[in-house]
DNA sequence: TCGTGTATGATAATTGATTATCATGCTGTG
DNA sequence: CACAGCATGATAATCAATTATCATACACGA
């Protein structure tokens, strides 16, 4: 298999080109629903996961209970949109200032995270 | 029972009194560490949250895999700061501007939240 | 007091996500 | 070609969260 790519970079590839963070089950039916490539099966999928969160490529991202998404480490600062329609996860570029006015006396802040919620441009054009 | 309280009613004020969202686990714990209380069971705690929700008294707040927090409906619009060490969740008051700008073109946004991560103030002093 | 209905607790069952297992097939080497 | 080792897929096993079940106990009205 020296000339295909492995199922593992498929994995990886395929969240370097997403357009945000997805969770074992996206990746699967997104790849699988991909015809120039080969089938894979879900167990692949988690496995890439992992190693690639050990390797340092990959980042988990956790919004909702239930699932964990994941998106290329190395991505510039950015925030997500969650579709309450079709649950997909996007990046959104940007930040706000003045986050730290929010910590509490006494609190530690290391990182944050910004949640918007709505409609994605393709359910809102399909609702 | 006229003139104690439900344990329903229990599961509902402590959230009312609680200085951030709770999970089924944590309001159970928290409500059998209570002396001045009776035992409780984990299947009256779920249905008193559940039930909270129907009646519009409760909220649930998904803010990580793995579990749903519950709040207080009724509460001023504020944020949510969760302890990378004792894993609790804490409100923040306070909300920052401009978060439309991170809106991509053609998406629509109904709500949003800010969840800021690190060291609460028990943790801070107590690492 | 008797009967009905709600509240409760213990625990079994379910569910969804994730991980472990195991057999297969392919790669590259000696 | 035979062998060792890794990648893969199907699926069983695990795990945590949640829900369903069922028997008990108590409150309140007839």
């Amino acid at each position: 298999m020296s000339e295909n790519k492995s199922k593992h970079q498929q994995v990886i590839e395929a969240l370097a080109v997403a357009d945000g963070p997805m969770s074992a089950n996206e990746l699967w039916e997104h790849l699988r629903s991909n015809p120039s490539l080969n089938s894979i099966g879900i167990a692949t999928v988690y496995r890439s996961l992992k190693k690639g969160v050990e390797d340092g490529e990959l980042v988990p991202v956790e919004l909702e209970s239930g699932s964990v998404r994941y998106e290329s480490s190395g991505l510039q600062h950015h925030h997500h949109f969650l579709c309450s329609t079709c649950s997909r996860a996007y990046d959104v570029e940007g930040c706000v200032k003045n986050l730290e006015k929010l910590l509490p006396q006494g609190f530690e802040m290391t990182r944050h995270e910004i949640l918007l919620y709505g409609l994605c441009a393709d359910c809102k054009m399909a609702g």
